[in-house]
DNA sequence: AACCACACGC
DNA sequence: GACGTACGTGTGGTTA
């Protein structure tokens, strides 16, 4: 067998994993980012890499053998933090634990242990892996070794092997080293050439080989300045390769065979998670060791018939269906938990027991559940109607912090420190062995689940009041979930034959554009492979390469644009990207989910999951239908009414985003704006380019919307550059203009980053928080990032609360009025109903009026509709 | 099965 | 001194 040696530079993976976390406490208040980090970086390395040798290097004290070379090495670094400095020992014990051999070598840095360790391990024939931060170990790349170094966060890495070095830098990997004496590294306080970076340190490298064959051959060098600099500037440049140098041949006493990795101790590994507050990693351990001493026996009772006294005024109520698609899903079981005690009910038993239904359809019986709307609209194809859900665990979960995303009731229960639920993953498998288990196993984790879900309620409660947040909860995300039901329940009806005949009409089309496309290349090829189609437009047809992906060239549409004059290729390859795209996505995806009999699809909405409030849509996602280039457009005359002679119905608000910035930004011109019912992309152009609305160009126009619309997104200054083909400094003006012309939103911009800061999060006017930990970080990027976030997430969010709001309004609105229009869609701005013709004229005034009014905002909001006899004509 | 590149909506 | 840049869903290709 092959041996495998993995070597961990210690510091540096620690360095990162704190930079790269927020800050975490566990429940003592002790910092754990790094330790958290750390470990995420290990469990990953042994899962993928299985090494049969493994060791942690560690730097020794402060100075070292280079210090002699050059006192001012690694001069002008900060100290490491204490928050970092106090984890190192928990990091050591981890490794003990996880039984990983540690190292470290007085005057010596990690680096020079692994150098000299990967050189051992080569001549004894392993294959090595190298696992840093920091580019640097890149020299030690080999046929034998191979070094990857994390990019972003932890656990994102990229692999240096000599080819990769040689694609990146066109260098060899021991250049590496001469690279680093001639540009230096401000990091380490290596001086290297002054004027020289990395563009003119590859170049001469490629030109004379390395550092001392340059030197030899100065005289040669090709410009001036360069050459003085050189000049000047040779022992510098020598003793900078010196340092940057790692020593392979270090004084290293442990031996290869002591490194030998024989498994953790899980026992102590489990300990310590516990103590550092690592609940969501415990479970990724070795199963039985987490499962066996944590569960003790749950008593429970199987109902074979039910009757009145297994039922109290709350429960803990359990609906369980393995499939993720709950419609039509078989339900598996149910399990009810209250004061008289602990149930589990057979799906038989339960769905032919008229006191189950009369239970579950009593509004006055409360029920705990987990996923209401799941339980609800799988209960309603069994004939049920589930009344009395008054507490969803799940939604409550999210509305304390949506950026988390438990995946099961037990993530969320370790969450809160109740290790008494295992997850689904262990109790039924996954993937193709995901199945039910024998009855006793499915019982006992039925009543489990429905244990914790009493236990949850108490807890999640008492935070959502703590956070002033019971209302959001109760009053909109609750009844939302009830309204969301009933629009999946209804599903939309879909014209089947409208759809077969529209994916007939594109198959021709799309062979016939193939063929043209093979005709133009003077081959046949796979056109959807972006690799192939690669080879094709860069190599065979020599196209200019404007962007690479980090697997080849790219040929994404922005890039194909541009290249658009050069071939007459490029276009018929951007209309079967097209085509094929309408043809796979939503002509085959919709007949794939759309039900036989009625011919209906049913989506889901996810009420749980994205950080801003948003609902997300799913098997099949109806928020994402093409409206932008009519081809595709087209797609929605296949939405139609489910029943004769009705309509659909759309009404969607207009730049409902920014009315919220100008009611919470409270910027006068931008409120003023709203209430004289401009055109805000116009004003907004009028306002960034100083000029009357008759001078506002198209071109103008269509700057202003992009930067509108870059506010209402949070994108950087780079995202707009994209979006307009623009360089990033003119986006970046742009941005300032806009923010000089709305003073009010500059301020609101300022106060909201600083909010966060000193909160940790930000929230949105129906009180929807999202925690920004980042925005305390020393990284720049993840910093601005987190900024954009803290400035987008109030105005997103707020216009999700306020449809939300809408939704309910309405829904309660249609039953008062007795109509017998149907909510069906909502797509983050615009609710689409399906209606009956003689509705029509009392919802013209209904809806516009429920919407509008949602919510009192210093600026009106605006509400536009239309309908027709499909969701096309509805514009 | 997991990953990527790409494309659709807001 | 570089980082890598609204979000979410689904598809086909590729690789493991």
């Amino acid at each position: 067998m092959s041996k495998k040696l993995v070597l961990i530079d210690g510091n540096s993976i620690a360095y990162r994993a704190f930079f790269a976390l927020p800050l975490l406490n566990n429940e003592k208040g002790i910092h754990t980012n790094a330790v958290y980090g750390f470990t995420m970086m290990l469990m990953k390395i042994l899962e993928e890499e299985k090494p049969t040798h493994i060791l942690v290097a560690f730097d020794a004290g402060k100075t070292t053998f280079r210090h002699k070379t050059f006192s001012e090495y690694k001069g002008g670094r900060q100290k490491t933090p204490p928050e970092l400095s106090e984890q190192f020992p928990f990091i050591r014990e981890l490794l003990t634990a996880y039984g990983i051999a540690q190292y470290e070598l007085e005057n010596y840095e990690a680096d020079d242990i692994i150098g000299t360790l990967s050189l051992l391990a080569e001549k004894e024939g392993f294959d090595t892996k190298v696992i840093s931060g920091d580019k640097d170990l890149t020299q030690l790349s080999s046929d034998k070794t191979i070094v990857n170094i994390t990019r972003k966060g932890i656990t994102d890495i990229e692999e240096y092997t000599p080819d990769h070095i040689k694609e990146k830098y066109g260098l060899t990997p021991i250049q590496i080293i001469d690279m680093k004496g001639l540009m230096g590294d401000a990091s380490d306080n290596i001086p290297g050439v002054p004027g020289v970076g990395e563009k003119t340190a590859i170049k001469l490298l490629k030109e004379y080989g390395s550092l001392e064959k340059l030197m030899e051959s100065l005289d040669q060098v090709s410009g001036k300045k360069l050459k003085d600099k050189l000049v000047e500037f040779k022992d510098q440049a020598i003793m900078s390769k010196e340092l940057a140098t790692i020593n392979r041949q270090a004084p290293i006493v442990i031996e290869l065979s002591e490194l030998e990795y024989e498994g953790a101790e899980n026992e102590k590994l489990v300990k310590m998670f516990k103590e550092l507050g690592f609940n969501s990693l415990l479970d990724k351990l070795d199963t039985d060791v987490t499962e066996t001493i944590e569960l003790e026996d749950m008593k429970y009772k199987q109902i074979d018939t039910v009757d009145q006294d297994i039922f109290a005024k709350e429960n803990g109520f359990y609906v369980e269906i393995l499939e993720d698609n709950y419609h039509y899903a078989d339900i598996v079981g149910f399990a009810i938990v209250n004061e008289t005690g602990h149930y589990y009910l057979p799906v038989k038993t339960a769905l032919a027991s008229e006191a189950f239904k009369k239970w579950a359809e009593d509004e006055s019986s409360q029920k705990i559940v987990y996923d209401a709307k799941r339980s609800e609209v799988s209960l309603r194809h069994h004939g049920i109607h589930l009344k009395g859900a008054e507490f969803d665990v799940a939604l409550a979960s999210y509305i304390l912090n949506p950026s988390e995303s438990p995946d099961d009731l037990a993530a969320i229960a370790r969450q809160h420190g109740f290790l008494i639920v295992q997850s689904d993953e262990a109790v039924f498998g996954k993937g193709a062995k995901r199945k039910i288990p024998e009855e006793t196993k499915l019982a006992e984790h039925l009543v489990r689940k429905a244990d914790v879900l009493v236990a949850l309620k108490e807890k999640l409660e008492q935070d959502l009041w703590d956070n002033d947040q019971h209302d959001l909860f109760s009053s909109l995300e609750m009844p939302l979930s009830l309204v969301l039901a009933d629009m999946e329940y209804q599903g939309v009806k879909l014209d089947t034959v409208r759809l077969e005949n529209m994916g007939e009409e594109i198959k021709s089309r799309l062979a016939e554009i193939e063929t043209k496309i093979f005709e133009l290349a003077g081959e046949q090829f796979n056109i959807n492979s972006p690799k192939q189609l690669g080879v094709i437009l860069f190599e065979k047809l020599g196209l200019p390469v404007a962007k690479k992906t980090k697997t080849g060239f790219s040929t994404s549409a922005d890039v194909l644009e541009k290249l658009a004059s050069k071939h007459k290729i490029i276009e018929e390859i951007l209309n079967y990207r097209q085509l094929g795209k309408l043809q796979s996505t939503y002509i085959e995806g919709l007949q794939k989910i759309v039900n036989k009999e009625t011919n209906k699809v049913h989506t889901r909405f996810n009420q749980a999951l994205t950080a801003t409030g948003r609902l997300s849509s799913t098997d099949p996602n109806l928020q994402n239908i093409p409206i932008r280039l009519e081809e595709g457009r087209k797609i929605r005359q296949a939405f139609v009414p489910s029943e004769k002679d009705w309509v659909i119905f759309a009404a969607d608000y207009s730049q409902i985003e920014l009315r919220v910035l100008a009611h919470i930004a409270g910027d006068e011109k931008l409120i003023d704006a709203f209430r004289n019912d401009m055109d805000i992309h116009t004003k907004t152009a009028m306002e960034v380019f100083h000029v009357g609305k008759e001078e506002v160009t198209s071109n103008m126009r269509r700057h202003a919307k992009a930067v509108n619309f870059g506010i209402v997104y949070g994108i950087s200054d780079y995202g707009l550059s994209q979006s307009l083909n623009i360089s990033r400094k003119e986006a970046g003006e742009f941005i300032e203009r806009y923010l000089e012309s709305y003073p009010g939103v500059k301020e609101y911009m300022d106060e909201i980053v600083k909010d966060a800061k000193a909160k940790g999060y930000v929230q949105t006017l129906l009180h929807r928080r999202r925690y920004i930990p980042e925005i305390t970080a020393r990284n720049f990027n993840l910093r601005s990032f987190a900024e954009r976030t803290a400035m987008n997430t109030p105005i997103q969010g707020s216009a999700a609360d306020i449809i939300k709001k809408a939704m309910i309004d309405m829904a309660e609105r249609l039953r008062e009025e007795g109509l017998k229009t149907r909510l069906l869609l909502q797509v983050h701005d615009e609710l689409i109903f399906e209606a009956p013709q003689n509705e029509i004229e009392r919802l013209k005034k209904i809806v516009p009026e429920v919407m509008e009014n949602a919510i009192d905002l210093k600026v009106p909001l605006k509400v536009d509709f239309s309908y027709g006899p499909t969701w096309y004509d509805a514009k």
